[in-house]
RNA sequence: GGGCUCGUAGCUCAGUUGGUUAGAGCGUUACGUUGACAUCGUAAAGGUCGCCCGUUCGAGUCGGGCCGAGCCCACCA
């Protein structure tokens, strides 16, 4: 053994004899009764490997390597989602560098290049779960796009469908003018303008007017309503009543609605339900008309009158205008507010009104908030449980359809003659119901990347076929995932598991903190205060980064600041335990004879029963901790414990046991047990350097398969461990006597215990040793 | 705007039912290469536990208020 652990040195080397092994895959473990299962939250496949995803799988492998050292059949399956925006996105950037647009590579070849994208770099992230040590089965690994995942999702989609739950309608969307499409709520960029509020009068049909501000004037020509709050003391008496529309010279209602702040411009408000999202919501509870005056192409449309065939800028130029001529411009203020940017472009969004699919949500949260109500799956910390049961009791019908390329296409066939006519199928039709003719179309839409990762824990094990893995590991046990997650994809799960499994998809559910840089603010790239764990892996070992993230857990914190130091501390560590193993293969080898088989306890000193009630200790107390997900507190203890009670006492204590022939094999049994228990207790956390140690002492043995330890309630003796802080503190008075008298620590002059304790007395020699060996300045 | 979290040593953080002298790592200072380890050892300096009020024999810990920092969600005419 080296004076230093390198681990650049054995980690590939130790991962690949575990891969080679086959423990990873249960298949191995199959005489095992007990199942222990989780299902990775599938990284996206255009995903590298971030402080979360390494903080993440750090818990989920300390979980499965616990379990499966306390003889569970586990089973950690790994996989991959399609992500559809982000790898579209990605794979478009690609074609621009080489001057190609999708469109100019139609439908087909550009999902071709996706998948060759997805061939050539989707794997990456998965090299670098290895490189953590992550125990996944890899032979399971699972791709949310696999012809049997993609089997799966439609066949949910059908089920949907078939019970009423899913509907096609109008809705506003996110419309980018210049890409043409409609963008998610995610590719959506809020960016601080300064602009103008723009505050006109519509005028009543008799006398007097109701003023209204605006950021946005053009959308006038589609305004169907004002609304007012209903508690605004200002317009009680104008609800009802008409107003009528400038330029345009239509009659609109004044309506009440409480989504209208009291304080904001006049505060009254024009409604829009065209272009709006909360004008649209407006009107689909009042049942307002819905006038589109902007067109897809961002152009005003023949229903703008005069100003059809304008840009949105120009037509607004021009109306401000007409209204300064009409007198109807009451004021412009200057106003700074956040205008909604289209993450690729920069344009901005123009709402638009589109049909989609939707899946009715009030039916499926039912049974997903009661099981998590009555604690059926665990939401650890609790307190976001509350966040869970608020957002499913007001959740809206989900839009899952999205006009993307790369994705799961709907299993949706129209009419080619009667264009809004369409059958739900899983195959294309032979002939059209409709027409009789025509060669059916699939509906050109794909399905929202969470429809389908909402299935994730059990189409991964074969669902909707009864496989034998669906039977033997369905339910999963554990979820660990990133709080903002928690609707879009934990609800989502359960209520999805409750529909077609009957069954919760996991027992637990463990938020993990937030990872933060040191400054305090978010870890993103764009920021660039992102912390690449691969460098830092690369610097001090995994084991270290695994470590130090774990180490900065605890309790019930929401987040942390990513502190480097903490796996430069880990990696000291992790050397502080290469050097433990070392010296206690070196002692033995001094001691040719030892053999540990042969061993029996007996005769220990105080200091033995001391050591041995004190691991005991920690062996209940680190199972208890791993069990309750107190992962940060669990490492902790063993830091402190390994590094300042086992090495900094006990191991100086043992140099000198090991030098009387009375007490030198007890105390060389009763290193190799502190050792191996400690091995055993660190290797879900470090488990690389675990199990290179262990094999420097046992070559054909896997740590990652030997017995969790169990605790020896016989050897935990809280009067021991008294005596022993007793003769702690004497040593510190003898050693300051001696410091005081100026005694070298090779001078032979003895300190007079004069306390009657057996204790000291019985131990004289050791203690007045140890107190030379802590001695140890000038 | 809604929800949530945090404020303890120069920095990053522990401190589980309120109870002696408030801890660790890094950093700083001094000393030390003692056969496991300098990725180490021995020690030292450094804290009115954000501020105010309350409950209590007793508060870093419980309650209320204030100030400050940040996370998540929603996004505003």
């Amino acid at each position: 053994m080296e004076k230093v652990y390198q681990p650049k040195k054995y980690e590939e080397k130790i991962y690949r004899l575990w891969e080679k092994s086959g423990f990873f895959n249960p298949d191995k473990l199959a005489k095992r009764k007990k199942t222990y299962t989780i299902s990775i939250p599938p990284p996206n496949v255009t995903g590298s490997l971030h402080m979360g995803h390494a903080l993440n799988s750090a818990i989920q492998d300390i979980l499965i390597r616990f379990y499966r050292m306390n003889g569970y059949r586990t089973l950690w399956l790994p996989g991959i989602d399609h992500a559809g925006i982000a790898t579209q996105n990605v794979v478009e950037k690609e074609l621009k560098k080489e001057g190609l647009t999708r469109h100019q590579l139609g439908r087909e070849k550009f999902v071709e290049r996706v998948w060759q994208w997805v061939k050539q770099y989707g794997n990456l992230i998965i090299e670098q779960f290895k490189k953590l040590g992550c125990s996944c089965d890899w032979s399971r690994q699972r791709f949310t796009l696999d012809k049997e995942y993609a089997k799966a999702v439609e066949f949910a989609f059908i089920h949907y469908y078939k019970k009423g739950l899913i509907y096609r309608g109008p809705r506003i969307v996110n419309w980018c003018p210049r890409c043409e499409t409609a963008i998610s709520d995610i590719e959506v960029k809020y960016q601080e303008t300064k602009g103008k509020l723009w505050y006109i009068k519509y005028k009543f049909k008799i006398q007097n007017s109701i003023v209204v501000a605006t950021t946005r004037p053009e959308t006038m020509l589609g305004d169907t309503a004002v609304a007012v709050n209903p508690n605004d003391e200002r317009y009680k008496n104008l609800i009802g009543q008409k107003v009528v529309l400038p330029l345009v010279n239509r009659e609109i209602p004044i309506i009440a609605h409480p989504l209208v702040d009291k304080e904001f411009g006049t505060g009254a408000v024009k409604v829009t339900p065209a272009h709006d999202p909360i004008d649209w919501q407006i009107g689909k509870e009042k049942k307002l008309a819905v006038i589109n005056v902007i067109g897809p192409d961002g152009k005003m449309t023949q229903e703008a009158g005069k100003y059809a065939g304008l840009s949105v800028l120009k037509a607004r130029e021009m109306i401000i205008q007409d209204l300064k001529n009409l007198n109807l411009l009451e004021k412009e203020e200057e106003y700074t507010y956040n205008i909604a940017l289209c993450d690729r472009c920069h344009t901005p969004i123009e709402p638009q009104i589109s049909t989609q699919w939707f899946l009715k949500m009030k039916e499926l949260a039912k049974p997903a908030i009661e099981v998590v109500r009555k604690n059926k799956i665990k939401i650890i910390p609790q307190r976001y449980k509350k966040v869970y049961l608020n957002w499913l009791s007001r959740v809206e019908d989900w839009c899952i359809s999205r006009q993307l390329w790369w994705g799961h296409q709907l299993p949706v066939w129209f009419c080619q003659n009667q264009k809004e006519k369409f059958i739900v199928s899983l195959k294309k039709p032979l002939k059209c119901p409709f027409c009789g003719r025509c060669k059916m179309q699939q509906s050109e839409e794909v399905l929202d990347t969470w429809f389908s990762s909402a299935l994730w824990p059990f189409a991964t094990l074969g669902w909707p076929k009864k496989t034998k893995d669906f039977k033997k590991f369905y339910p999963t046990d554990f979820l660990s995932t990133a709080q903002e997650i928690l609707y879009l994809w934990v609800a989502r799960m359960v209520f999805s598991s409750l529909e077609f499994t009957g069954k919760i998809p996991f027992k637990s559910v463990y938020i993990h903190p937030t990872v933060l840089a040191i400054s305090g603010k978010r870890m993103s790239k764009s920021l660039g205060t992102g912390v690449d764990p691969l460098e830092i892996g690369e610097k001090f070992g995994f084991d270290a980064v695994r470590m130090g993230l774990i180490y900065q857990i605890s309790r019930d914190q929401q987040a942390f600041k990513f502190d480097e130091r903490t796996i430069l501390a880990s990696r000291n560590f992790i050397n502080k335990l290469w050097n433990i193993a070392r010296f206690i293969k070196i002692s033995t080898k001094k001691d040719s004879k030892f053999k540990i088989q042969n061993f029996q306890l007996k005769s220990l000193t105080l200091f033995d029963k001391w050591i041995l009630s004190r691991i005991n200790t920690i062996i209940d107390s680190t199972t208890k901790k791993i069990k309750n997900y107190q992962f940060g507190e669990a490492i902790r203890e063993l830091y402190d414990f390994i590094w300042h009670e086992f090495a900094d006492w006990y191991l100086e204590i043992s140099k000198i046991q090991m030098e009387n022939i009375k007490t030198k094999d007890s105390t060389l049994f009763i290193l190799y047990y502190s050792l191996f228990n400690i091995l055993k207790l660190l290797h879900p956390f470090i488990p690389f350097v675990t199990e290179v140690i262990w094999q420097q002492f046992f070559a054909q043995k896997f740590l990652m398969m030997e017995n969790w330890p169990k605790i020896n309630k016989k050897f935990i003796n809280k009067k021991v461990e008294e005596d022993f802080k007793k003769i702690k503190s004497l040593i510190v008075e003898i050693r300051n006597w001696r410091k005081e008298k100026n005694i070298l620590p090779q001078e032979i002059i003895e300190y007079q215990i004069n306390k009657p304790e057996k204790i000291f007395s019985e131990n004289k020699e050791i203690i007045e040793k140890l107190a030379k060996v802590k001695l140890n300045c000038s």
